[in-house]
DNA sequence: TCTGGGGTCCTAGGACCC
DNA sequence: TCTGGGGTCCTAGGACCC
């Protein structure tokens, strides 16, 4: 039987930070969201005084200042840039894997070794490469794999990776005492409905009716009850799929009633997205804007709408980008309404040398529009994302999301390298 | 006062075609 | 009075993930 080996990050945005600020080791440490909204990570020592995943900072503040917890908020280039740095070691190890998410890899073994020695070293080289500690879970399938790692971070004794074939003695009564809700793949939703059949744990999910979980979870519920069963349904994608959505959307920092402020957020976000379309070198051929008022807040009248408009011919010029932009925001933008989020998705993405060309070029399909966005993004590279944007994104933006805590850039700005004193 | 952002996949139903 | 059936494509909505 062959195995998949899946590497997971500890805490990884907490370690990030704690990379570039070793002083942080032993001490609760969380990270916020963006607009320092809701805990997204935290330290040991944070889940210890028992700050739940999620939880909104502004409830948390007391409980923060009593044990003294190190706050940060995100700094996503930072992770992204780490993320990529243990990707290369991994890959440096593994020849067949895959990134699933920012901090985890599975990686793919051809037959049925003892593997355990081989993930020791590996553990050992992102550690040393990166400073980042992993753990590892091994088993016949992918879902497998995610419960021996869960099981791996939870209990101290197995050193940080485990083996369900080896490591686990009694099977049946491991998968008895997980909650289906800690299967992967089993949603807040699906626990409540597997509840209501009187399904509680991972074993009873395996052994459920296959007709019942197909026609209430669908083809991926039965998936994960093969999983569960040792028969592997989830391939591994060593090659990168395509992506097919691309979007950039912030709470603001206040909340907007004024449609100028309004305009200049979303213009502002629709020319980061341009950006990053670039960057990835896709066009899109649809954009939508949207625009929500604050949820939680119930005493307030409430107002989600978005817009979609085609692109045409596909683009990724921001001049145009921001045009249709704006045109979708005015067509949803309603008076009086307290407006707490917004953004844009590009969808129908595709490589831009493959896009399709229109019958009617538009004027941004000329050469000099060309020139000028490489010019802007030749600039903005040297010199950074303020040194250069359309005006009509706004120069006070009054209305930008709070990052108050947010670590230096240690990686990406020369001025704030860190320096080491010798002794 | 303050509650994240960015993705994927699946299904049902309608439009359309022959 | 009698009014097909099967296939594909697209989209919206709902579920999930980290």
């Amino acid at each position: 039987m062959k195995s998949v080996i899946l590497i997971d990050c500890n805490n990884f945005f907490v370690s990030c930070e704690r990379v570039f600020n070793p002083s942080l080791e032993g001490k609760p440490v969380v990270v916020l969201s963006s607009n320092d909204g809701c805990v997204v990570s935290r330290s040991q020592e944070a889940k210890d005084i028992g700050i739940p995943m999620g939880a909104p900072a502004f409830q948390w503040e007391h409980i923060f200042r009593k044990y003294n917890v190190h706050i940060f908020s995100s700094h996503f280039s930072l992770y992204a840039d780490m993320s990529r740095r243990v990707r290369e070691t991994v890959r440096s190890l593994c020849e067949d894997s895959e990134q699933y998410s920012i901090d985890e890899f599975f990686v793919y073994c051809p037959d049925d070794k003892d593997y355990r020695e081989w993930c020791h070293t590996i553990r050992q080289r992102i550690m040393q490469w990166t400073g980042i500690p992993t753990s590892i879970g091994i088993a016949p399938t992918k879902t497998l794999a995610k419960i021996a790692n869960k099981i791996a971070k939870k209990n101290k004794s197995f050193n940080a990776i485990v083996d369900w074939q080896r490591d686990i003695q009694d099977h049946e009564a491991m998968l008895e005492s997980i909650p289906c809700s800690d299967v992967w793949g089993i949603g807040r939703r699906y626990a409540r409905f597997l509840l209501s059949r009187g399904i509680e744990n991972a074993r009873q999910l395996r052994d459920a009716d296959e007709a019942m979980i197909k026609k209430n979870l669908s083809i991926v519920g039965l998936r994960i009850c093969y999983e569960l069963r040792g028969i592997s349904c989830i391939s591994l994608t060593s090659l990168q799929a395509a992506r097919k959505t691309l979007m950039h959307s912030r709470t603001f920092g206040k909340m907007l009633t004024d449609y100028d402020e309004l305009s200049q957020a979303i213009t502002l976000y629709a020319s980061f997205a341009a950006y990053s379309l670039r960057r990835h070198r896709l066009v899109a051929s649809a954009i939508t804007v949207f625009i929500r008022t604050n949820r939680f807040r119930d005493d307030l009248p409430q107002y989600f709408q978005e817009k979609t408009i085609a692109i045409i011919p596909p683009s990724h010029n921001t001049l145009f980008i921001i045009e249709t932009a704006q045109q979708a925001l005015k067509s949803i933008y309603k008076k009086g309404y307290h407006y707490a989020k917004g953004g844009v998705i590009f969808t129908g993405l595709c490589p831009e040398d493959a896009a399709q060309h229109s019958l009617f070029p538009s004027k941004y399909t000329k050469q000099h529009y060309h020139n000028a966005i490489k010019a802007m993004d030749s600039i903005v590279m040297r010199y950074g994302k303020k040194t250069l944007y359309p005006a009509s994104c706004g120069v006070q933006r009054r209305w930008l999301s709070k990052a108050a805590l947010c670590s230096p850039s240690y990686i990406s700005s020369f001025n704030d390298i860190p320096i080491c004193h010798a002794k």
